[in-house]
DNA sequence: TTTGAATATGAAAATGATTGTCATTTCCAT
DNA sequence: ATGGAAATGACAATCATTTTCATATTCAAA
């Protein structure tokens, strides 16, 4: 087992909550997913393996995953939720390709650095924050005509 | 008539797109209101003095808006979109406070710069970003105790 | 000024993501 | 083992937004 996992279950076992068959089904697909999932595509990951387990279930446990610090929410388009593994990975903020959809991630310590300067100055306290750039990949722009 | 107005039906225009009295009502309603306004509150103010409007018109000539450049989106929430002036108003960012709701706007010359430098660097051309922290306002913090 | 084709409107229905309900089932501390 | 708390999942409900479509308006050209 996943030592998230773990931490998934002791967040649970410390509210009271319970240690189902589906919430470790829908963890452990969440951690096997990559990248930036929402959770109608967790449940039909897991619904592909465990065709019982109902969608309501997966989207409760989702919200459970981020509660628990084992996901972070992400939403570049308005659109609906979508969640990546943030147990153990490091912080992290996203360019987006309004060509082709990719992301792609990146972390800057003078930006984090300067954030806590304009905040500092402002007596904010902050507690995360989502810095996301739209544009064009080099590859869109390839494909564009330079 | 503002000049942000002819701005929205100059665009219009060059599309082949119409000049109607409900979109002069919905932009010049716009314009009126202050902050972050969602597509809702604007169609019941817009009624509220032209109850014959329908909100379908009011969703479409916010998108309208968008488009011309005279709202840009913000959506702090992940819930409904909210939408803010933008012709003839400077770029900034914003910090979100997760107790009362209420957003500070700042701008820092620094955080840009180094946006440039970190896009430049990965070879991404940006169009646009939002930088979006979220924490405690002074006001929330002394409501607490400090 | 008419005219008519393109476009806009608005009521209602549809959509899509998410959340609530509730009868039934499962969990787990005792 | 068992009883009460919690979880499940089918379904309905919600909420913001979009689509549909029959009717009305705009505006360029005649
Ligand atoms: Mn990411
Ligand atoms: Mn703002
Ligand atoms: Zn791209
Ligand atoms: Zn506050």
């Amino acid at each position: 087992m996943e030592f998230a996992e773990k931490v998934f279950f002791k967040y649970l076992k410390e509210r009271g909550f319970y240690n189902t068959a589906q919430r470790r089904l829908v963890v452990q697909e969440f951690l096997r997913l990559e990248g930036h999932v929402c959770a109608d595509e967790l449940y039909r990951a897991v619904k592909k393996k465990h065709p019982r387990v109902g969608q309501t279930t997966v989207f409760r446990t989702v919200k459970l995953l981020k509660e628990a610090k084992l996901a972070a929410e992400v939403n570049f388009t308005g659109k609906r939720r979508r969640f990546e593994h943030e147990w153990g990975h490091r912080h992290h903020d996203h360019l987006i390709c309004v060509g082709c959809g990719r992301t792609i991630e990146f972390a800057n310590k003078q930006i984090e650095k300067i954030q806590q300067q304009v905040t500092g100055s402002m007596n904010f306290q902050p507690l995360h924050h989502r810095l996301e750039i739209f544009g064009h990949c080099l590859k869109c722009r390839k494909e564009k005509g330079e």
